[in-house]
RNA sequence: GCGGAAGUGGCGGAACGGCAGACGCGCUAGCCUCAGGAGCUAGUUGGAGCAAUCCAGUGGGGGUUCAAAUCCCCCCUUCCGCACCA
């Protein structure tokens, strides 16, 4: 037998893929495509099998559409632009292009290694200026079309990491990188107009209906898009000498006449206004002060006691006509609605814990349907809609219709307007660091904020030589840099010296792969019409808002600038789950590593690849285990003696045009061979189930040892060798072998490349797999003959029937009523039904 | 609290109203071996039985159905996401 040596194969059949240039592409229209990517990978150093069962998935999923018949676009770059390389830098002193450069190479190494089917050509790496250009371009752009802007706000500071975070990289009040508790700041930031878009972000989930719908939820909540009224309620009394009123925003405006009071957020604007007009205002500040302070410090750890303070004004509910106080409050958002809001303690939990806590009126406005006995202090809010009472002329109406009419209303009497609020901020992009995109503006005293001319893209990060970790900008640090003149008047100006989020660079690096060199445009748009949408895209889950949020956006605005014609950039999401080592995710610092280049030393390639797949289901989490990696090598190792054991017999028999008389189990082995491939192709294709892919391998790969059992070839360990011994069998039996072979090789190959390219050629095929087709599926031969028919009495099944494949349910009825074991189930009962079912199956009744 | 997903042998997991536990790991026995941490064969949900076979069984409790791991209702547990969003 020939040994089976899968580090050789590996280094040789990747150099062959390499030299013929197996896995590029070019655009085709002829050719129906296929889009196949992973999420691109930060250049961290090294890729560990967590990583890695990513891309095996993509792998998988791309060698079989190529197989398939499609033009496959697969390729691979890198995330590279990020703090850790910035942070490490000033740690060490090396500059973060050497090591994120020597990262990136180290990982190609892996991924290579691993034999994964990249069209390597289309690399790209977002820290190199031929990229990071585009990332300029476009936003010049957007800031053309004013989607870009500046703005001075309150910002999410993480004092570890020195720089902004936007609001979607705050993670329970912590940083989402480092875990430091965010601070807030005040600074002058870039912004994205990501709100514009809100409702078409929104709509646009509809579409997406091969996505997991967990990601579709997280994005909808986050959007968090909500319907409602602003409605202004009139301060009693001028404020700073004039009349003024507060703007609150409520979903619930059916309520209104339960309105008691008015709160607002410690941020509110009119709050300093208030202090200044009490009798004391040293004592109102310093509580709001502290209402500040705690409403920040303890809302980001958890769940904090609602408490607020009366401010001694009073405003008019513009429904009822009457007076409600107007108090200061913790568990107001500043950031979200108007910042303030009335509160319906009857009607809303939070109000109402609120006025409980401070004795302040509760007054019911809806009765629940079936509720009609109103107590006069209720024990909870009820928050469903009801029938209002209490409202004037809004009586006996109900919500949700009232809300609509209610609303018209306030919009005649201009007291307030219908409205509709979103959770989702615009996403602010200033990072001061050194380590991404530069900013392409320029500030100029006399013409203020002037953007880069397109001809001088990209505008290149200056080689700075030392990093010291301060909290300003490190371009700043830079004064030939900085120092520039305007483009407009060639006055002496300044150039921005904040960097983009790096999240702009992965926003968009799908449509770079269609068209990677292009320097004139991010790519071109035929290319990108060719090769999108993305079909299969596969990455984790953390990403789930993040990056494909942005990424929708980003695609919805080069729609707008004409570059593209779709909405949507990822077709089909697969959420990968994590690999877990002793029960946590691999990290470097939990030292649970496991590295699948000792792996691969071990057992090469093709075993962790299968392994990672066979393991579960690829949304699922798993845990590491050596042991099932063995199982895997196992399987490959009782693969390869098979396919071994008969390919100089088989290779050197030509199969007959037709096969003729078989016997049964010459007939049994087709069908199990067609029934693989219909079961292999299915999990893979539509399912992703990959690892019952494997199964049904493994299980034809089981079978053909129970097959060569019965045959003069025997089984590999006890036969002597591959010596072709074609006179021992029928040529009909080479031909099944054959055809079961050569389905195996091929199914397998996606899973197991490396040691499928040998096996094929060993089966005497001169051309690669890359130039073979998928194996097609044939019914009429994975029909079977006869099939054996459960009988169930009462739902249990009883007995087994053997019937021929076509039996008519009237002869299966039959049958199975004729069967001694139903018989005797059956004796002195009557059958009350029999059930022939599809399957087949029959079904008795009796009692 | 709200939302989502899930709960099946010793373990990873199969089974998208029709034979529960495919496939693999582990374990047991046999064969083959100078040897076996290799390979091959057989067995492996629990209980009863020499056996054929029978009983129970998919987190718990109800329901729909000839038939439920699968569909519906209630409850429990775990994981994930959001979390005072007015």
């Amino acid at each position: 037998m020939t040994d089976y040596k899968p580090q050789e194969l590996d280094k040789k059949w990747q150099k062959r893929w390499t030299d013929s240039r197996a896995f590029e592409v070019a655009t085709d229209p002829a050719r129906p495509k296929f889009y196949c990517l992973e999420m691109f990978a930060y250049p961290s150093g090294h890729a560990h099998v967590g990583h890695v069962r990513n891309y095996i998935i993509g792998d998988v999923m791309a060698r079989t559409k190529r197989m398939r018949g499609f033009n496959v676009l697969h390729p691979f770059g890198w995330d590279a632009f990020g703090l850790p390389a910035e942070n490490a830098a000033i740690k060490t002193g090396t500059h973060p292009e050497t090591s994120t450069l020597g990262n990136i190479a180290h990982m190609k190494g892996q991924l290579q290694r691993l034999g994964i089917s990249y069209a390597w050509d289309r690399e790209i790496a977002t820290c190199l200026p031929d990229y990071y250009k585009f990332n300029q371009w476009i936003f010049l752009k957007m800031l053309e079309r004013g989607l870009a802007y500046r703005k001075r706000s309150t910002v999410n500071w993480c004092p570890v990491d020195n720089t902004v975070l936007a609001n979607e990289q705050v993670v329970d009040g912590a940083c989402w990188r480092c875990g430091t508790i965010v601070e807030r700041r005040d600074l002058e930031q870039w912004f994205f107009r990501i709100t514009q878009y809100a409702d078409e972000l929104l709509e646009g989930l509809e579409t997406l209906t091969d996505w997991p719908e967990k990601v579709v939820v997280m994005q909808r909540n986050w959007i968090g898009r909500s319907e409602g009224a602003r409605v202004t309620f009139p301060v009693a009394g001028p404020v700073a000498g004039a009349p003024a009123g507060i703007e609150i925003f409520t979903t619930r405006i059916d309520t209104i006449y339960g309105a008691t009071f008015v709160i607002l957020a410690p941020e509110h604007p009119i709050v300093e206004k208030f202090a200044a007009e009490s009798p004391d205002p040293a004592a109102f500040r310093a509580k709001n002060a502290k209402f500040r302070a705690l409403d920040r410090g303890a809302r980001l750890t958890g769940a904090i006691d609602k408490e607020g303070f009366d401010t001694g004004r009073t405003a008019i509910n513009p429904f009822t006509g009457k007076e409600v106080p107007i108090w200061i409050a913790n568990f107001v958002l500043a950031e979200y609605g108007t910042g303030a809001i009335m509160a319906v303690p009857a009607h809303d939990e939070r109000d109402f814990e609120f006025a409980r806590k401070y004795s302040l009126p509760i007054r019911i406005v809806v009765i629940s349907r079936g509720r009609e006995s109103e107590s006069p202090s209720p024990s909870a809010a009820t928050t469903n809609y009801g029938r209002l009472v209490n409202s004037g002329p809004w009586d006996g109406q109900e919500a949700p219709a009232v809300i609509t009419k209610m609303i018209a209303d306030a919009e005649k009497r201009n007291i307030g307007k219908g409205e509709i609020q979103y959770r989702l901020k615009d996403w602010g992009i200033s990072r001061q660091r050194y380590w991404g995109t530069p900013i392409p503006v320029i500030h100029c005293a006399k013409d203020g904020v002037v953007a880069v001319p397109y001809a001088d893209l990209p505008v290149e990060l200056p080689k700075v030589a030392t990093f010291t970790g301060r909290g300003d900008s490190p371009l700043a640090q830079v004064p030939e840099w900085v120092n520039v003149t305007c483009p407009k008047c060639g006055g002496p100006a300044r150039r921005e010296t904040d960097t983009m989020d790096t999240f702009v660079d992965s926003s968009w690096y799908f449509l770079r792969f269609c068209d990677p060199a292009n320097n004139v445009l991010p790519f071109d748009p035929e290319d990108a019409a060719y090769w999108m949408a993305v079909d299969f895209y596969s990455g984790g889950v953390e990403h789930a808002i993040l990056h494909l949020l942005y990424s929708r956006f980003f695609t919805r605005v080069l729609r707008d600038v004409g570059l593209v014609k779709f909405d949507e950039p990822f077709t089909r999401l697969l959420t990968q789950g994590m690999v877990l080592k002793n029960g946590a995710v691999m990290s470097k610092s939990k030292g649970n590593v496991v590295d699948p280049d000792d792996m691969l030393q071990k057992y090469g390639a093709d075993a962790l690849r299968l392994y990672t797949m066979f393991v579960a289901p690829p949304e699922k989490e798993v845990e590491w285990s050596d042991a099932g990696l063995e199982g895997s090598f196992r399987f490959l190792v009782r693969m390869w003696r098979i396919v071994d054991h008969w390919a100089a017999s088989v290779a050197s028999h030509q199969p007959p045009a037709t096969l003729g008389a078989l016997t049964d189990s010459e007939r049994a082995l087709r069908r199990k061979t067609h029934d693989t491939i219909r079961r292999v192709t299915a999990d893979i294709e539509e399912r992703m189930h990959l690892n019952t892919a494997v199964s049904s391998l493994m299980e034809l790969v089981n079978e053909l040892y129970t097959f060569s059992d019965g045959t003069a070839h025997g089984q590999p360990t006890r036969g002597e060798g591959s010596a072709p011994r074609a006179s021992a069998e029928t040529s009909a039996t080479l031909a099944v072998v054959r055809e079961a072979l050569e389905a195996l090789v091929v199914m397998v190959s996606p899973f197991a490349p490396h040691t499928a390219e040998e096996l094929w050629a060993m089966l005497g095929h001169a051309e690669g797999l890359a130039k073979t087709g998928w194996p097609s599926f044939d019914a009429e031969v994975a029909k079977a003959d006869e099939v054996v028919v459960p009988v169930q009495i009462n739902g249990k099944v009883r007995a087994r029937v053997t019937a021929a494949a076509g039996a008519s349910e009237d002869r299966l009825r039959e049958l199975a009523l004729a069967d001694p074991a139903v018989k005797a189930h059956t004796e002195g009962k009557t059958i009350r039904k029999v059930v022939v079912a599809k399957g087949p199956l029959v079904s008795v009744v009796v009692s």
